[in-house]
DNA sequence: TGTATGATCGCCT
DNA sequence: GGCGATCATACAG
């Protein structure tokens, strides 16, 4: 494994699920703020749900760069998505980040997100990019350098696993991992 | 607790 | 021209 894509003891040229699973409990901070990881979607090339599902394409281009690099979409006009790209390079995954729990710079995160809850600022894909101001200024960046700062989890967590949310193909995988029983999931697992 | 709906943009067919 | 890897609000039960 290159030393471009192995840090916080993450090898992002794993398949999705993979590198899914062990990033939770990662803490990621831009530009020092942030939380850690509760939950994120696996996708891959080979499945209809994903973006990079038929090649390549002017949006979804960092998924088939180097592995370790951040892809930025915009969701439904308004909200934007942060994801890691993985599987090597060329092949086109990645792992969406869908909630954090917030430790760093709730301020800023607070008055991003206007609103006090600290449950609400970073519990689903949109509203934590809002929190962390990640645009497509963020979009295919190497995760391992500023503005970006990835921090492995200090204990073992137990990982709750089902079916991703929000997508009409491929609803079947169970590709959703989270933080079991957090209180800063998008939703709770069953 | 849940279902429905509008906002609003860019990519893909 | 249609359709989202979404969110906040509005209303029903």
């Amino acid at each position: 494994m290159s030393k471009m894509t192995l840090f916080v003891g993450i090898d992002f040229s794993a398949p999705a699920p993979e590198v899914a699973r062990a990033l939770i409990g990662v803490t990621l901070l831009v530009d020092g703020v942030g939380g850690r990881i509760v939950e994120v979607e696996a996708y891959d090339r080979t499945e209809p749900a994903a973006h990079s599902y038929g090649g390549p394409t002017p949006r979804n281009f960092s998924m088939f760069g180097p592995p370790g690099r951040s892809y930025v979409y915009r969701s439904h006009g308004l909200h934007w998505c942060l994801n890691m790209a993985c599987r090597e390079e060329g092949h086109g995954a990645g792992v969406l980040i869908r909630a954090l729990e917030p430790l760093q710079g709730l301020d800023a995160m607070r008055a991003r997100r206007g609103l006090d809850d600290v449950r609400l600022l970073c519990s689903g894909p949109g509203r934590l990019c809002q929190a962390l101001a990640v645009t497509r200024a963020h979009n295919n960046l190497p995760l391992d350098a500023p503005p970006f700062a990835l921090i492995a989890g200090a204990e073992e967590v137990e990982v709750a696993v089902g079916p991703r949310i929000g997508i009409s193909k491929a609803v079947e995988l169970p590709w959703r991992f989270g933080l079991a029983g957090s209180r800063f999931l998008s939703k709770p697992f069953r």
